[in-house]
DNA sequence: GAGTGGTCTAGACCACCCC
DNA sequence: GGGTGGTCTAGACCACTCG
């Protein structure tokens, strides 16, 4: 692990374990430079993995201080916490996840899949669509566009657990962001099946379109979210 | 202007101009430094703002190369862009706005926007309620909860334009962030008759704490905005 | 004026990619 | 092996806050 990562996580723990809370200041750079034996941009660089996450802000002049930290923290059913990236397996680790694969094909891309995954309508496509479900409540229906000759190998067998996975652990491949965009929708009658929802229920839909760290966008998706159970959360910074 | 700062802006503006386009490399960091005449750190930092907006990627031991520009930079209705932050008036600037005050009221606040915003019950917040509209179509009807010692001289007049505004010139506070959630949600009655929505239109529902630079949280607020006319878009880095 | 974090420098070494 | 970006150092000066 990185010295500043490494450095950030610690001070992270310190915050979560009530060493420093609301309002308390934290230790000076300076200071901090000499405690773990590194130069201060080293902990410039950790302190601002921290304002990133939303846990402190930094005034210049006064100092660093714990912000007041809201329920976000403990709710359990978020899509993304901060502005991390991670797939739906991921989210829920450590909880029942099971997975209903819908449909699984093989088709040449629209016009419009084509552009956002900078391929040819000529090349091919997986077309997925899955409904995933966390402690027998089903919770988002996931409508994936995947180019074959990027992420090879897709069986049923994977889509039942994390594709995710196979890219990084298999394939070997690293996910590096994904451009995301957020808005609210109706119900398809097939959703509405699925998710045991009512017809006007609304929907929380995310389209996303994921990179690998090579810049290539490897994956355009659609999730249909039940918005009873779910919520979307981010952080901004000036 | 900083200079990574500038770097950067150079850069963003080279992009779209077409001198850079995808898939293309971006020159060397080490070249740059001569150009700029900046040492490297500087370079990078430049370059990582790029990586934040999602213009560009980075491979160690290749360079850094220009992503595929999807259409979200032409779309207009985007609440934020990136993981940027800002009010109403200032994304939609240029264009026509008008707000109508629906409620304007001072109460005490309940316990749970007190907690919140880190203050007592027994403390007094402005509770505003504004139908904002853009080019004569109502596009959001925001509730606003803040201090009032914290934001003083709120008045009707300011309300009708940008209470940010009034925040950053004439109070001269600064604002750092926010913590935003997203949800789909359904309408009220109220709501369905100011945005003349039918019944069942879903509605993005977008739960905020803004925090001053100081690290106090000034503002909590909920915003209902027509599904079919907007949409929350951020960029997630791994 | 003393002390904070913000920016920047000029270098070093490393992990990684590709030839 | 030669070149890329990633991390890190040990300093410097600056902008800002506060007593």
């Amino acid at each position: 692990m990185l010295k500043y990562e490494q450095i950030a996580e610690d001070l992270r723990q310190e915050i979560r374990q009530g060493k420093y809370t609301s309002g308390d200041q934290l230790p000076l750079e300076k200071d901090m430079c000499e405690k773990y034996k590194v130069s201060r941009v080293t902990i410039k660089r950790a302190m601002d993995e921290l304002v990133k996450q939303g846990l402190v802000t930094k005034r210049r002049g006064s100092g660093t201080f714990v912000k007041t930290l809201d329920d976000n923290y403990a709710k359990q059913l978020s899509i993304s916490t901060g502005n991390q990236f991670s797939g739906f397996a991921e989210t829920y680790k450590g909880r029942h996840i099971s997975t209903k694969v819908l449909r699984f094909e093989i088709v040449h891309p629209s016009e419009e899949v084509a552009k956002k995954l900078q391929m040819s309508t000529q090349d091919f496509v997986y077309d997925i669509i899955r409904l995933r479900i966390l402690d027998d409540v089903p919770m988002v229906i996931e409508y994936t566009m995947m180019p074959i000759q990027l992420v090879p190998g897709i069986r049923n067998e994977i889509l039942e657990h994390s594709i995710y996975h196979h890219i990084e652990k298999t394939l070997k491949l690293n996910i590096q962001s994904a451009h995301r965009i957020v808005r609210a929708v109706r119900s398809t009658e097939m959703e509405q099946e699925q998710m045991q929802l009512a017809p006007n229920d609304p929907i929380l839909e995310v389209e996303q379109v994921a990179f690998f760290s090579d810049g290539h966008p490897f994956e355009y998706s659609i999730s249909h979210h039940r918005a009873d159970k779910s919520e979307f959360s981010a952080i901004s910074i000036r």
